[in-house]
Order: C-alpha cells, then structure tokens, then sequence
DNA sequence: CGCGTTGCTAAGCGCTTGCTTAGCTTCGCG
DNA sequence: CGCGAAGCTAAGCAAGCGCTTAGCAACGCG
C-alpha cells in the first residue's frame, strides 16, 4: 500500500463474513457490473449460501451503496490530505497525483464507484452526489487560488476543472495491474499532464 | 449536425423496423446498460411485440454488437479525416477536436461504445479491439511526430497517448446536452487542453 | 441450566428474463 | 389468380432472478 493513498482497510466492517461479503461484491461489481451480478455470485465468493447475504444486508442495492459511500468518502479524504499548504501547484499536483494513483491502485473500487452510480436508489445516490460535489469544488478552488495569484492560466473555469478530474477518474477505466505502470509514477505523470493544462 | 463530426445516419440499416430496433437499443442500452436492458423494453421502443426484434437479429448481443462496431468505424472515420495535413499540433489540435465533439454530439452511442464492451462476446469483442488499436495508434503517430520536429515534449509516450484518448473518451461518461456546452466549443477546449500537455 | 440472540442453510416463491413456436397478414411477382 | 417470402403477434417455455421462510446449531449471560 503505497503512501499517497489511504489504506483503504475493511476492519471497520464487522463481523467478518459481512467483510467477506463486501469485498466480494466489490470484486463482482467492478467485473461484470452491478446489474450482471448476482446475490448468488456475492455469497459464493464469501463461501456462503445465498440466503446468508441477507443476515448482513437488507439488499444487493444496500450492498452497493456501502461501498459507493465508503469509496467516496476516501476518495474525498485523499484529495482533502493532499490539499495541505504550499503553492497552488503543489497542491494541484499532489491532488491529481494522489487522485490518480487512488483510482489505479483501487482500480476495482473505483469502478464501482464512477461507473455504477445510476444503480443506486434516488435516496442514496443523492448521498453521494454530496461527496462528487465536495470533490469537484477542492479542483476548482486550486484553479481559482493560481489564476489569482498569476501563476496559472485557465480560460473556461468549469470546463477545466471537469477535465482534470475526468483525467483521473477514467484511469479506473482502462487500469490493469498486469499491463500498466505502477500507481504512483502513473500519479506524477498525470500530475504533470494536469500541471501543464493550467500553467500561465 | 455540426461540420467537424460525421452524421451517423443509420439509413443504411434497412428495413426501416431493424432500424428503429437498433436505435431504441442505443438509447436503451445508454440510459441503462447492456445487462439491464429488457429485450422487451427495446422492441416496445420500436413500437412492436418482442418476437419481432428476433426477425431483424438474432440476439440482444447482435445488436449491441451492431452499434458497437458502427460506433467504432465512426469515430476512426472522424479522426482519420482530422489527422489530414498540416502541422503535428495542427493535426492533434483537430483530432482532439473532432474526437472530443464526437463524444459529445453522440453521447449515447459513445457510452455504448465505451462502457459496454465487456457485454460483447469474445469474438466480437476482437473485432472491435482491432479498432480500437488503430485509433490508438493514430493519437500515438501525432505525438511522435511533433517529438521528432522538436515541437512536443513527452516523457512518456504510451501514457500521454493514453492520457489524450482517456479525455476525449470520459466526456461520454458525464456529458448531458441540457447542462453542458455545445460540443464544438468543448472540443475546442479539449484541443487547447491536449496541446498544453505535449507543447514542447 | 435456561433462553434469547446471532449466523447460518435448505428449500422455494413469485416474477422476469432471453428466446421460441405457431400461425396470421401483406405483398411482389409469375 | 396462386404462392412463397417477409414481417409481424399471441402465447408461452425453461432458466434464472432477488429475496423470504422455516428451522437449526452455537454462544453469552442471568
């Protein structure tokens, strides 16, 4: 588990076999989708009958908007963490760097988390749409803060802002272990890319 | 229709029944995804019973594979008309351009093209990844030609080509008509963008 | 010990799925 | 006019779906 991204652990799922069905969900979903995914499927994974998976979860939807909001919430804390002082484009590098390498390492939960928001209730998708909004206003305000002082140059504010963060989130797309760079060079090199977007 | 994109007409797709078969399937396949699209849902957008899709095609499959290929020669046309002439930032400018607007102007196909190939089976799949290689490959010839004349600078030549793809690719993923600009000022930004990146 | 709670399974219910079958109408064409 | 092809519908089949029910073993605690 590499620095820049949080360790993004299950402990706080208790008890184990609620952990075993999650992480299992995680897997399926970002596989075959939320739709193609079946509760047998989940429970198999976590080496139980189908029925079990309701002792733990009220529903397969339930199951999904778990782990939507826990992969928000750390998505929001990486970039929250890497926010922290310096110029705006220190801050803009370590935010697109840590962001990037968060959707590569967690390739699996990021998949989950951009791509299958329109399975979840309108209650708990609203849920999340809170969190995308938080996540989109800590890239527009660094665009903002080095605009201001002069040392970056962005035309079309939130057009530009949509693309530097649309840059990081595909990377859950197209990112395979077995055929792409580690994480975190992946990180600096997109930092670079998003740098060099906004520079004066 | 704007100048830059090609017209997707679907004319060619006779009768006029397999037609709106197939374009119900897109808009179908689009707001839902492959897996949760009923075969019923695309045959009563066609205005028919559901045993009359099976008179035009074989399986829901065929027809996404129909669209997904149509799709894929589409947006190779685009490109390889906009790589025509002129100088490496000259061709990359409008490559982007016309792949971004691409994106936009047809979301819906885009979002099939894009986020549906894993529902295709294996040998259609290999049919429409040989497309995907040479629209690749495309991006990958412009950057190389502006290393080679001085006028790019890339560190790293597979992930810049990665990185230009994936931008234009995601306007698929959150681009809405009534709440984002037209597409041509977007692939304007999105040519501006790419050029930053790779600017020597 | 007695007993409620927790975590699980076997069985299965009601429903929907992709697709098939049988049969009807319409049309072009000799 | 006769007839095959094309295009469609009503009905339905086998399989699989999310989820429920009934019941059992293990455990903590008075």
């Amino acid at each position: 588990m590499s620095a820049v991204t949080s360790p993004l652990a299950w402990e706080h799922v208790q008890p184990a076999a609620a952990r075993r069905l999650l992480t299992g969900a995680i897997d399926a979903f970002a596989e075959r989708g939320f739709q193609a995914t079946t509760t047998r499927d989940i429970a198999t994974r976590a080496g139980m009958s189908p029925a079990a998976l309701y002792v733990h979860y009220p529903s397969k939807e339930r199951l999904l908007f778990e782990i939507s909001l826990y992969g928000h919430r750390a998505a929001l804390e990486i970039l929250t963490a890497a926010n922290d002082g310096g110029s705006p484009a220190d801050r803009l590098r370590a935010m697109v760097s840590a962001f990037t390498s968060w959707h590569a390492e967690h390739h699996t939960i990021a998949r989950v988390v951009q791509y299958e928001l329109a399975a979840l209730s309108p209650e708990h998708f609203a849920e999340v749409a809170t969190i995308r909004r938080a996540i989109s206003t800590l890239i527009e305000q660094v665009l903002t803060d080095g605009v201001t002082n002069g040392t970056f140059k962005v035309d079309d504010l939130p057009g530009t802002t949509l693309a530097v963060l649309s840059l990081s989130i595909d990377v859950a797309r197209w990112y395979d272990p077995t055929r792409h760079p580690a994480a975190e060079p992946l990180g600096t090199l997109y930092a670079d890319l998003a740098h060099r977007m906004v520079q004066a």
